[in-house]
DNA sequence: AGCATAAATAATAA
DNA sequence: TTATTATTTATGCT
């Protein structure tokens, strides 16, 4: 059994509940309805949970992380956590949405992000790199921050990029395996 | 120089452009807010580009790949290729969405994925086998690829699962001796 | 024309 | 919350 219950299971009760009243069953309704509208409010502005994490952290008095904002959408909380957040959440994005109507340059100026942050040019490894990269992963897919350093420095190659490239490996190592995919967990 | 133009280039060109008569200019304007429209739609149904693509190639005549709707959504395309997908998209979105009203198990149905595909959940040591791990942790830490396979038999886990548990037991020790603190990562 | 995969984003075990 | 895994999006390439 579970000592602190979260809004999942407050939501969707597995049997209703006796005991709730009528008031705190209306509010509850009322953080999921929120909830859902405010992941489509949220990507309607193109922002990221990572964006409204800090920008909430840089407005508000706490620190808001992408998980934070992860599991507000999710109510993977609380029912307390949600209620003392939505008032936050709500007030932040209707001034987002404000902000927005002015032009998208505006709400990124709020935001606090780059104004113009464009995305990486996605790399092309040379043969020659891929080969190293991959004796590289089969000896160990998982290496270090000083490894990774290292590898990038003998190919050339930006260390971030090094970083990513084992991430997607290691991801795609994991798709294709699919021999063990009848074991029991 | 290119010698096929996008939209991109139709409607944000770096000069005005001139010969182009109102009506295609009213016309573009018009797949652009569709465009935009269509993402914020598609994200309020939960569903993903690769959704979107299987469903349609379902459904519809030729097929539709995640590339292409990621490539209308960002009008990556020449206008006469969007022009043409425009209506397929409308028409389909607009079915899904009626789906979606009658419940989101419909939608999934329309959609034709698995009804509820499930996120593939995070491994989970039993207490016992952590102890086992242990026990070959401290004899050594870093085992070849052959002992590797040897613990996840008789482990019944994953390879994987077993080697990156070595990686961030690794990792963790590191971590907690605080010498390598500014390690990169 | 779209596959393969790099990059970005969301979810979650610890 | 942090650090990582899982998933989705975007794009280089032929």
């Amino acid at each position: 059994g579970q000592l602190v219950s979260t809004l999942q299971s407050f939501f969707f009760p597995l049997e209703p509940q006796s005991g709730v009243n009528e008031e705190e069953a209306i509010n509850l309704e009322e953080i999921r309805e929120f909830a859902k509208n405010f992941k489509i409010r949220r990507l309607s502005l193109g922002l990221t949970q990572t964006q409204v994490g800090q920008a909430l952290t840089a407005t508000e008095g706490p620190a808001y992380s992408q998980s934070a904002i992860c599991r507000f959408e999710k109510l993977d909380i609380t029912p307390k956590s949600a209620q003392k957040l939505k008032p936050v959440l709500e007030r932040w994005l209707a001034e987002a949405e404000l902000w927005n109507q002015k032009g998208q340059q505006n709400l990124m100026e709020f935001v606090g992000g780059e104004p113009s942050k464009k995305r990486k040019r996605r790399t092309s490894f040379t043969p020659q790199a891929i080969e190293v990269l991959n004796t590289y992963f089969d000896k160990n897919s998982l290496p270090t921050g000083q490894e990774i350093t290292e590898i990038a420095k003998e190919l050339n190659y930006d260390r971030e990029v090094v970083r990513v490239w084992f991430c997607n490996r290691r991801q795609t190592l994991k798709n294709t395996s699919k021999i063990n995919a009848f074991q029991a967990h």
